[in-house]
DNA sequence: AGCCTTCCCGGTAACGTTACCGGAAGCGGT
DNA sequence: ACCGCTTCCGGTAACGTTACCGGGAAGGCT
């Protein structure tokens, strides 16, 4: 079944069959209701190849995804298999470690796939413009911060929560239920990225509130959102000896490793320690205690980014959209 | 950058590049090498859409994830992305609700994207011959059994775990450390699946130590592996007032839903009742208790499940594959 | 009436491969 | 010298679309 038999069967000819079908102007009502009639009865579905082919394009998007143990990304893919199905494109998953070099294996997946579209999910980004030019393509960068002012915002599109924010106000949550003492533990596999920022937003909310920082109360783990690693870093933490009431730690899971090794060390949460994170996962209502954490909007964040991926597509601007984080308040801080 | 390009640089015709490319016999030695050569140092790629439209058929390999918070398969499509890509083949991933017809979306999947494989991943799977003759290729279930006679085990592939024995193992545990009366959640979106599968292992390791059923024990939650659902299952269970020291649960994210739901109504884990749970998640070990639970291998899950569909795809004869589960230990039992 | 648009529509050459056919060259055997 | 076989290779028609070109019909204007 090929669109010479529909055309056949609807006595027109190829070209105007095609017209219908990519419902393009310059075909009259009559005959495009016949078409889709004929279409529709024999359930004939395009060559998606031989469409590619003829346009020399693909309706391929490719979706690179870094950091194969954040449970967050996992929510988020969802919604964008879930949006780039409903756009009629193909989505074409890549997932790459840690420490992967994300551009380079989008420029891989584009060329392998002669990708129309890239969308990166994850969370180092600190590429020179020159690395980016490798991409040939439009892409979004999805949950992601522009930190590195060598890189032009017309030249694509990205859609984050705002992180320093989310982390200046979950660190507030802290200050405001009378704590001083705040701990917090960082990932130092993404610097100049998104931990970053939040870490910023950390020091500015003690800062705002007349709070010295204090080192000491900084753990810098390796691995990026790693739940071994934090677990580890919570253990380094304490055992350095510095006093503290309370712990901002920038995901959920590594949340629920840091609590681990706060009881395991005989603190208990939220009576000795209370802890913040961000993510807002479904989990993280069900453990004990109930994480405190700035939620993320998943299903909005991957409907954007396919979103803003289709404009540009489509000839529009490349865009930078922040979309608002919740405090949803669990039984993991306590108020002193 | 086309294969005539590649042609007239070796000075060979296009057939022979492409024999080359795909190599195929009836090339001499020299002529690859220089092919190889050429298309190595001009970088070049074939155009896939050209090559699926020349063989009439494409390189893309459906794959329908059936349960959207099942944190389990969120593992295993990792290695299934990973050993695709590895394969040269294009994964095109379709999420799809619990409830939803998940054969009939790979029948969609594959019509509308011209599939060569298909791989499902997901509980039910109670179709007649006749919906599953819908699917016009190869497919693989992985974490799947097949509990209906009425399809012929040489018409499909599948990789799982054997759930009545993970089942049967996982109670004994707790029977071996003097439990008696053991409640069980399980959920009923899902019969004549997997979930009716680990319950006829309750059921069984009951029996064989000599335990009488008890109906009051066991809980029939609704959503398929939902955490509120377990969570309202589990505050129904204790109401009901069938006293019970252990639960078996069907999965680490409803067991950690299940313990919730027993802390809230004040009882306390292990103390009071032991839980057992399978999947064998990271963030099980971190949780408080952590689980204990039988691992299942994700890895090698996604691995052979890949593994069976491409032995197909070249000729091989279909087949299922059973792997193992471990028990790993956690803080969620005690012996009585 | 003649001309110029505009609106439709059909024909056909791409698009970049693969599969098939046929042919040349080499070689051994009669 | 001839035949038949194998090995290797080039030419070319598919594959199923899309994009472009051109043409006919209809309608408005001079």
């Amino acid at each position: 079944m090929t669109i010479k038999d529909i055309a056949k069967a609807c006595g027109v000819g190829v070209s105007t069959v095609s017209r219908v079908l990519n419902n393009r102007p310059d075909v009259s009502p009559e005959v495009r209701a016949r078409v889709l009639e004929v279409v529709e009865s024999t359930g004939y579905i395009p060559n998606n190849s031989a469409r590619d082919l003829g346009r020399s394009q693909t309706d391929a998007i490719g979706v690179v995804v870094r950091g194969t143990g954040n449970l967050f990304f996992s929510e988020v893919i969802k919604t964008i298999a879930l949006e780039i199905d409903r756009s009629g494109c193909t989505m074409v998953p890549r997932y790459i470690g840690s420490d992967d070099d994300e551009v380079k294996a989008g420029a891989i997946l584009e060329r392998e796939k002669k990708l129309r579209g890239l969308i990166f999910l994850g969370g180092r980004f600190d590429y020179t413009p020159a690395e980016l030019s490798l991409i040939g393509v439009p892409y979004v960068c999805c949950s992601f911060t522009n930190c590195f002012g060598s890189l032009s915002e017309a030249e694509f599109s990205s859609v984050s929560i705002d992180d320093y924010r989310t982390a200046y106000l979950a660190v507030e949550k802290l200050i405001e239920r009378g704590h001083r003492r705040i701990a917090a533990l960082i990932p130092s596999c993404s610097d100049h990225s998104i931990s970053e920022l939040r870490y910023n937003g950390y020091r500015d909310a003690l800062r705002d509130h007349g709070i010295a920082f204090d080192p000491d109360l900084v753990m810098e783990n390796g691995g990026c959102f790693g739940m071994p690693e934090t677990y580890q870093g919570m253990r380094t933490l304490l055992e350095r000896g510095a006093g503290f009431t309370a712990a901002f730690v920038l995901s959920d899971t590594t949340a629920i490793a840091a609590i681990k090794a706060l009881e395991d060390a005989g603190r208990r949460v939220p009576e000795d320690v209370s802890v913040i994170a961000i993510d807002g996962l479904e989990i993280s209502g069900y453990t004990s205690p109930t994480l405190s954490t700035m939620v993320q909007p998943a299903e909005e964040m991957g409907r954007e980014t396919v979103r803003l991926l289709l404009e540009v597509l489509n000839g529009g601007e490349n865009r930078h959209v922040r979309l608002e984080t919740a405090f949803r308040t669990g039984a993991s801080i306590r108020t002193l």
